[in-house]
DNA sequence: TGCTTCCATAGATGGGCGTCAATGGGTACA
DNA sequence: TGTACCCATTGACGCCCATCTATGGAAGCA
């Protein structure tokens, strides 16, 4: 039962069950850990904080094509990239003729917002 | 060369080289995006999520046998999770006797700061 | 010295992820 | 109708990661 400020004999536990120091606060919610863990592993790709980056630069929303011209990957790869930040609630996509663009979700949450303004 | 104002013919690309649609920002310092990356690939785990959730509700250093206690993994496997939030930068460890005590970095980053306080 | 306890490391394993080539669907233009 | 172009999806491959069991190192106690 070790303590910061008087550590006492490991013998002297008689009283210990789960743990020994102090007690632990209640675990978060398993939804609420869900969704910090999607946005982080969201952005959790260096490809990925490029595509973000783009976003936050460009003042109109960005052409695939744009992204395949700044990017070393292939254009389904960044397609794949591009799904994951959607899935994620980062961007949203919307097609014009045989084009499509991608932006940053108007409709963001602050979480995903805050996250999000890390990348600069 | 799509625009969203005015598209134009896709025959109209003469001068297309590479890209189509607007010109695209210099890309991110690869030191910056690495960072980045390796901030948010520390926290893209629940049982990561958990422990930093646990470390900022506690008043002093936490023992490891408390996390043990609080989570249903081996000690191994949160010994593994503390020394890759350990190694991003986002807890430090001292030892005490025979025991280990983890907490925040108080020399956190800024920006590491800031997505720690997504934990909540 | 010997025993106990706590923590870290090593090795092994299964699953998830990033990447590409190939393919398909859909739109524009002749 | 046919051709060219853009984008998404699929399948395959290789790598990283989370987890466990087993082991080792270090400190306290008798």
């Amino acid at each position: 039962m070790p303590t910061l400020a008087t550590p006492l004999p490991i013998a002297a536990r008689s009283d210990r069950i789960k743990g020994c120091c102090q007690p632990v606060p209640r675990p978060l919610p398993a939804e609420r850990v869900e969704r910090l863990t999607a946005i982080h592993r969201a952005l959790a790709d260096p490809m990925r904080i490029q595509l973000v980056h783009i976003l936050k630069e460009a003042a109109q929303p960005v052409c695939v094509c744009d992204f395949a011209a700044a990017l070393p990957l292939s254009q389904p790869t960044i397609s794949h990239h591009l799904a994951k930040l959607r899935d994620a609630g980062i961007v949203v996509s919307h097609r014009r003729g045989i084009w499509a663009f991608y932006e940053l979700d108007p409709g963001m949450t602050a979480a995903t917002r805050q996250a999000v303004d890390l990348v600069l």
